[in-house]
DNA sequence: TATATTATGTTATAACATAACAATTAGCAA
DNA sequence: TTGCTAATTGTTATGTTATAACATAATATA
């Protein structure tokens, strides 16, 4: 039984190798840690998983090198208004890689990564943009509160 | 002569004692400094500089306790994607202090605090909230290239 | 296989932020 | 005014996030 985070992991290599990029033992396995966690992590909460789940050392400074890779090859993103890490929720699926927006619930910390309609982003982009400014990220973070929290509050 | 941080802090003053929050004299400076200072500056930044102007001694967890102060009170905001903080640019207008979204120009590091349109947040909010979230914030860091640092790029 | 490049290990330290408790100051009621 | 209370600031220690600098190991390829 081939669940999803081996399906991309898969993915992940064959995309790597494609490209030309190494997808290391070390790299995968921090990979995998995001794909297996419920919610963001930081650094340092994957240098503990990594010990734990493969019983492996792993210094802080190895674990921002391996996730800044997996950043440029779109594998994982950062929430900069956390300083966490997750998985690309777009791994498995053959979408294109557009950059992503964020809700960040702020009570149970569970992030859903979103698409914006385009038409909804190009006004935002338009009505920056006639300001002057070029836009070199369009990765949005909100913050607020989930369905789910919302449901439990109200009980 | 009385120029426009001058006029922000009286205004600043009165709003505080209108609502009972107490802007202390150094609360004030800090306020001030954030006021002078042409780009956002980290909390270290500021410590730095308060000791700088005003030859007295600030320590990081003071500074951190009243930027917290400054922020409760609106007068100061956080962009949490650098950890830098700057002074609310509405403070001596008469404005709707309403949730502010920046641009922040990764070449010079300058940070405008635009208004998008009233229809358009409404729009990402709707967009947002349809999937059952709710926002609680609608802060915006918006990262890219000034005006400015084009027009020098293509000289 | 030699060698150049990339990846990882290791140590130290910078940068950002908060906890905990003490001392001081301001606001206010008796 | 005095004494009480609450808010503010001081002080020290420590937690958290991130990078610099240099050494060693693994890999790619000429």
């Amino acid at each position: 039984m081939t669940n999803k985070i081996d399906i991309s992991l898969q993915k992940a290599q064959s995309e790597c190798s494609r490209t030309g990029l190494r997808l290391t033992d070390k790299r995968c396995k921090v990979l995998k840690i995001l794909l297996q966690a419920a919610e963001p992590l930081s650094a340092y909460d994957i240098v503990d998983q990594f010990k734990q789940v493969f019983a492996e050392s792993l210094s802080a400074m190895s674990a921002y090198r391996m996730l800044d890779f997996l950043m440029q090859a779109n594998l994982v993103h950062k929430l900069e208004t956390s300083n966490q890490y997750l998985a690309c929720s777009h791994i498995s699926c053959e979408h294109n890689h557009e950059l992503p927006q964020f809700l960040i619930c702020d009570q149970c910390h569970t992030v859903k990564e979103i698409g914006l309609s385009k038409q909804l982003l190009k006004e935002l982009r338009g009505s920056i943009e006639s300001t002057g400014f070029v836009l070199s990220s369009q990765q949005l973070e909100l913050h607020g509160v989930c369905e789910a929290c919302r449901a439990k509050q109200s009980e």
